[in-house]
DNA sequence: CTTTGTGAAGAATTTCACAGCG
DNA sequence: CGCTGTGAAATTCTTCACAAAG
C-alpha cells in the first residue's frame, strides 16, 4: 500500500499524523461539512451509508477513508457524529483558527473577504493587501487594505501561514514570491497562471474558466452522442 | 459522474471525440492557457518539455495526454502552437462561445459576472438570475438581473447549457432542480453542499473552505515535522 | 440482525525508458 | 542527433465482498 512497511495492523502513524492518501485528504473536508449538517439536525450517530450519501461518495470509499484515521465506528450502529467531527478537525489541523492573508482586493477579493464560511470553517482573514495605491487604505468590512509592501511584517506579526492570491495573472508570481519570502508555506491561487514556488510550499489552484472548459468537454460529447443514436437517453 | 452511456460494444469515438481519460480532460484547459501565452509571445512551436513546464506538469504526462488527441507533434521539433490550440479547443467544444446562466447575484455572483476571463476563454454569460425581489432588475455591467422564475424560458431562448450556482447553500438544490428542469446539463456549483442531479447531468464543485482545509492539513503536518527535529528553521 | 473495517481484486493514472521518426 | 509517441512497469485509487464485532 504505502512505501513503509506497516507494523502491527494498527495505523502506524504517530498519534496525530496518520499518513493519509492525498485523495482521502481531499475528501475529509466534505465529510466534515456533512457531519456539521447532521450535528445541526441533532443526529448523534450516522452510518457509513448515510454519511456517504450526504457527502456524495460511495460508502466503501468513505469507510476506507475513515479507517485511515484509525477511526472508531461501532459495528451495527455507525459513527458518533461529534467524535468524528473532532477527529477530522484534529487531523486537518483545524483545532484553532488559521490566519489567512488575502492579496488582491478587486472584485473577487471583495467577495472572498466577505465570505462568511471563512470564519465558520476554521479560518480568519488576518490581513488584506493590494498593490494599487488607490485601494490601499480602503475599508472592507472591519478591515483596512494594506500595501503589499507591508506583507512581511504582517505575516510575521499575525502568524499567517496561508496566502490567498486574487490578483490578475500578471501580478500573481510576484505576489507569491513575496508571500513565500515572508514565510507563507501554503497558497491558494485564483489567478489563471502556474506559480513556481520552492519545495515545501503547497499551492492549490482554483480557475473558473478551467472548470467551465471541463464541463464544456462533456457538453460537447453529450450533444454529439445524442445527435447520433436514435436511442432515448432519457434526459 | 457515471456516464457509461457509451457501452454499445464499439467505440463511438469519431475523429472529433476521442474517449479521453478524465484526468487528461482536466489538464487540457491548462495546456490551452499555456499555449495561448506562448502564442502571444509569438512562439510558433514548443517542445513537450517547454509546454509541460509552462503548464506545471511533467513532460511524459503531457505527451501521453496529447497522444490521446492523435499525433500532432513533429519529432525532433515539437508541437505547432497554433495547431495544438485549435485541436484542444475543438476537443473541448470551444469552437463557439457557450452560453452560461449565472444564478445568485450576491457578492460572489457580482465578481463572477465581472470576470473578464469568461469572454476570452470560450464562454459568455447569457443571463443573470436571483430569487430576491430586491435584486431582480438590478443592472450588473450590461445585463439586468432576472427573476429565477424566468429561468426556463431564458435557458431555452438563449440556448444555455451550463449553469453556475452562486447562491447560499440552502437554496442551491432548488436552483439546481430548476436549471435541470429547464434543460441545463452541466452545473458549476460554488455553494458548499452536495447537489443531487439526474444521470447525464454533470456537476463540478468549487468550495473555498475545502481548498483551505486541504492546505491546512499540509500546514499542520509541516509544522509537526519541523517541530520534531532540532533543526533551526528560523524563529 | 446490522454495519464496520479491510484484504484482495480491479481500474485508473503516472512514470519510466526507449524505439523510431524527422 | 533531439524529441515525440508509447508499451510496460509502478503507483495510486476505487470497488468488491465478507469476516468479525456489537
Amino acid at each position: 500500500m504505502s512505501q513503509r512497511a506497516n507494523g502491527s495492523g494498527f495505523a502506524t502513524a504517530g498519534p496525530d499524523f496518520p499518513d493519509l492518501p492525498e485523495a482521502t485528504v481531499a475528501r475529509l473536508p466534505e465529510y466534515l461539512r456533512a457531519l456539521h449538517n447532521l450535528a445541526e439536525d441533532d443526529q448523534d450517530t450516522v452510518s457509513s451509508e448515510g454519511l456517504a450519501a450526504a457527502a456524495g461518495v460511495n460508502s466503501a470509499k468513505l469507510r476506507k477513508d475513515l479507517s485511515h484515521l484509525g477511526s472508531y465506528g461501532t459495528r451495527g450502529v455507525g459513527y458518533d457524529v461529534q467524535l468524528l467531527i473532532e477527529q477530522i478537525e484534529q487531523v486537518l489541523g483545524l483545532h484553532e483558527s488559521r490566519a489567512v492573508a488575502l492579496v488582491g482586493i478587486g472584485n473577487l477579493g471583495h467577495a472572498l473577504a466577505g465570505y462568511a464560511g471563512f470564519a465558520t470553517r476554521g479560518f480568519h482573514i488576518a490581513a488584506l493587501f493590494d498593490a494599487d495605491p488607490h485601494r490601499v487604505g480602503e475599508r472592507v468590512g472591519t478591515m483596512t487594505v494594506r500595501d503589499i509592501a507591508e506583507v512581511e511584517a504582517v505575516v510575521d506579526a499575525e502568524r499567517i501561514s496561508i496566502g490567498v492570491i486574487a490578483t490578475p495573472a500578471h501580478a500573481a508570481q510576484r505576489v507569491a514570491d513575496r508571500l513565500v519570502a515572508a514565510g507563507v508555506t501554503s497558497i491558494l491561487n485564483f489567478a489563471p497562471c502556474v506559480l513556481v514556488v520552492p519545495d515545501g510550499v503547497d499551492v492549490r489552484k482554483v480557475d473558473l474558466a478551467i472548470e467551465l472548459q471541463i464541463l464544456s468537454f462533456h457538453e460537447h460529447r453529450k450533444s454529439a452522442l445524442t445527435a447520433l443514436p436514435a436511442k432515448a437517453v432519457g434526459q
